[in-house]
DNA sequence: CCATTTTGTTTCGGATCCGTATCATTCTCC
DNA sequence: GGAGAATGATACGGATCCGAAACAAAATGG
């Protein structure tokens, strides 16, 4: 339970983070990718196309393009359900762990100097 | 002097937050957008289109097509600095002040459900 | 003065992303 | 088995963004 941020904190957090993103060398996810994949990883599988385009209240070819670019990069992989074939279940990736590991030192790592 | 999040509360910040973005009606800002937007309004000016390139570590057009897409949606405006003409000075807007409050907000206000 | 430097913009070809509409595959259910 | 529904991918035209290079305007400094 940590203690609710300030707006300034807040805004110095997003600053310092989106900053250090740019910085570094790995290509930026736009907003809409990004939701996928912490959507990917924090919630329980399993996730498919219709299940993420609903979540995040966008069409389905944002997901299957979401997809591609990030399968791209190794973040995520697509499998077909064996049970209902029409479905495509995404799946975590260790490339996808990592950078989220990153992801998440980075952010606490910034949000200690607030 | 917030407490330092865990990468767990870290990702879970990042994830809601980015979900709300997608979720309303104004356009999403790319990273490098939303970088600019945040160190005009939080550091001191003035601001330059060449000093914000240093800072990001970017290329001058990036900067120039930032400020382009986002004084389109009025969230900053450019001036002419009449002391050395060549210099163009950001500045903040009412609309840009607005947008980045409710974005500090968001940001507190998921922070405490942590 | 006038060549040089500095600053910001524009152009160019290429890549990505968007929403709508359409398509291919698979399942459901009578 | 066949019509219809469901699921994901693809085609399309338009918009945006990228980096590198060329450009225009203004200042600098011999």
């Amino acid at each position: 339970m940590a203690h609710r941020l300030s707006p300034a904190q807040s805004m110095k957090l997003w600053h310092d983070v989106h900053l250090a993103q740019v910085h570094d060398d790995e290509p930026d996810l736009s907003v809409r990718q990004m939701s996928v994949l912490l959507t990917v990883y924090l919630e329980a599988p399993p996730h498919t196309v219709r299940g993420l385009a609903a979540k995040l209240q966008v069409t389905k070819p944002v997901i299957t393009r979401a997809l591609d670019s990030m399968g791209k990069l190794g973040l995520v992989s697509r499998r077909r359900d064996e049970a209902d074939r029409r479905n495509v279940l995404v799946q975590r990736t260790v490339k996808g762990v990592l950078y989220l590991e990153r992801l998440g030192d980075l952010i606490g790592q910034t949000s200690e100097g607030l």
